[in-house]
DNA sequence: ATATACAGGGACATAAAACGTCCCGATCAA
DNA sequence: TTGATCGGGACGTTTTATGTCCCTGTATAT
């Protein structure tokens, strides 16, 4: 039943949005019945007229009848509501576990998929179209939108779509150099990102693995101070969250530099920042870019991140308490609910 | 499922309406594909604007792309018109058509695509996509499948994809020449199943309009008398049923003989025999191939044959009741069941 | 190589639908 | 009887959907 509903979803994605609506209406004229258009509005939080449209439409199918006393369930409109009872947990799981999540970590707006990312690798792709979907949303014309590296933040380019909202906005690359492949490097998916809405975008040209003194020289490169000075005017953050050790190797440090990293207590990362689980910085790449306070400042930070595997990592993070949309799936989301506190 | 699908249909009729419009739009890409937005609107009998909107939605959801010549379905596309293959007869109320025709006709499986093939040349091609998968569902490993000609098998062929099922099968032609044009002859069938799938096939090369002592000699050849015995170890059995006088027409039989033919009460046909109303044989073509008592030896027997100038013909060879699939459209099931008893 | 027909995408005026808002007579409960 | 509340009607406004045309690029046939 659950695979009808997710096939359904493709040729209707708002199918299940609906579906919870009717549904929720539904529940509640049967718990207020008889019960008028105004004070129903006013219990299910909507205006009176769209809720008139919803009720004719259910009227018609006969789902309920209308007396002068005000709307109640048909006998139909019971038998529907009792028979769509198994399917209320999935309709609503998600959202029951993104308003958990919201509380539990404080984030403004938590938005959960369906999976489970570590094992299921379409998760991600979805991971990627809603997270385009809500950066469509927020974004505005004229933003500087910061992206950083990493799959999720890949997948989130390739279901990017030309938009009127995309208007002189530009992708720049959060960090230079991470010593990521380069199809999931910042400078490749601002790029990507750029090219897929009609935006512009920024190079940050940071060689992996620089001297200090080398870093020092470039940052006073005007090509570089260009760019580090949008970055200051961040509107968006766009950015994954890895897991330490994980990230610390795909990196390439070698072995003495990751008991290092593990010694300090390191459990999450984030544009090549390391931070524990009380959500210090205990590290930092060597590299240029966005500034964690800078992260701060930004209106929208959205941090996309999926799997089990990444609970701990996001739990860490979001100790920053600057994230205002946290997308992830429902891998994650059960780790961290059950995890203590 | 089904419940599921009645329950949508409850609380929203709108929405599976827009379903069955999007599955439809779907399909008639993938029968016309590449098409354009104008060709495609067209055929669809909608606007152009219109159908763009609905283009531009499924494209969003990846189930298509667009390339400079059309559009086309993605391989996601592709996966969701098969997955909704169990949902459509439900969704169109198909499935009610064919367990009215299967308790008719005595068959024990029925499946009714939409349309009528006298009236829409799409219809015939749905027909040979829901032939192919039903035989790529039934068909094992070593099988021999008989295969007759005719505009409908072929539409078969064309549908057929490689698969591990078609592991050592044979595609056998059922009779050797009936006279037909050679594109829709079962010997240009055969092959080209056997192409499209990786099986093997074989031949049987008969010349039209043998003389009878011809036919005997022909008949003692050792690659002749090859192909005959594994026709007689067919298993499944896939062929067309034509109007007797269509049939014969396309035959060229004379006036004389033709006249002759309905004098006998001639009605339907299938792999070169005639049938009467009562399902008994008044007549056979004057060659070698697949014996009709084979045909009732044979575990499954494929019909396929739509348009409501089919009707007559379906329900003649019905009686031969050795049939175990039927795959035909609305416009012969609604004709089959207006019929008397 | 070139012509041609057809592809998708952009643009824009207009039609249509959705929506917010108010009003009215009917009805029910006190 | 009275007062609150009901559903339904009406209507202006906003938003969305739709019809229509044009443009540029690209396959394909010549």
């Amino acid at each position: 039943m659950r695979r009808l509903l997710e096939l359904q979803q493709k040729l209707l994605p708002d199918l299940i949005q609906v579906l919870r609506q009717r549904y929720m209406l539904l529940r509640s004229i049967y718990h207020l019945q008889p019960i008028g258009r105004r004070g129903l509005a006013q219990a299910m939080d909507t205006t009176e007229r769209i809720l008139r449209a919803e009720v004719e439409l259910l009227k018609e199918t006969g789902l309920l009848h209308v007396t002068a006393a005000g709307m109640s369930l048909s006998e139909e409109g019971q038998q529907v509501l009792d028979d769509m009872e198994p399917l209320v947990g999935d309709l609503f799981g998600l959202t029951d576990l993104a308003e958990r999540l919201q509380k539990k970590l404080g984030i403004s707006e938590v938005i959960v998929v369906q999976g489970n990312a570590d094992q299921s690798p379409w998760v991600k792709e979805e991971l990627g179209r809603v997270g385009a979907r809500v950066l469509k949303q927020v974004v505005q014309e004229g933003d500087i939108v910061a992206v950083t590296g990493g799959s999720s933040i890949a997948s989130v380019a390739s279901h990017l779509t030309p938009s009127a909202s995309f208007k002189n906005v530009q992708f720049v690359p959060a960090r230079g150099g991470l010593g990521e492949r380069v199809e999931l490097q910042a400078n490749t998916l601002a790029s990507a990102m750029a090219a897929k809405t009609g935006a512009s975008y920024r190079l940050l040209h940071v060689p992996d693995r620089l001297h200090p003194e080398a870093l020092q020289t470039l940052v006073k490169e005007p090509q570089v101070q260009d760019v580090l000075s949008l970055l200051g005017e961040t509107r968006i953050v766009l950015h994954g969250i890895g897991d330490a050790v994980t990230m610390a190797r795909r990196r390439n440090y070698s072995e003495e530099e990751l008991a290092e990293l593990v010694e300090t207590g390191a459990v999450s990362e984030a544009f090549g920042y390391y931070f524990n689980e009380a959500g210090e910085t205990v590290h930092r790449m060597p590299t240029i870019g966005l500034q964690l306070e800078e992260v701060h400042k930004a209106e929208t930070v959205l941090s996309i991140a999926g799997g089990e595997s990444k609970a701990k990592a996001i739990l860490s993070f979001a100790k920053q308490s600057c994230q205002n949309v946290l997308i992830t799936d429902e891998g994650a989301a059960y780790t961290l609910l059950s995890a203590r506190l």
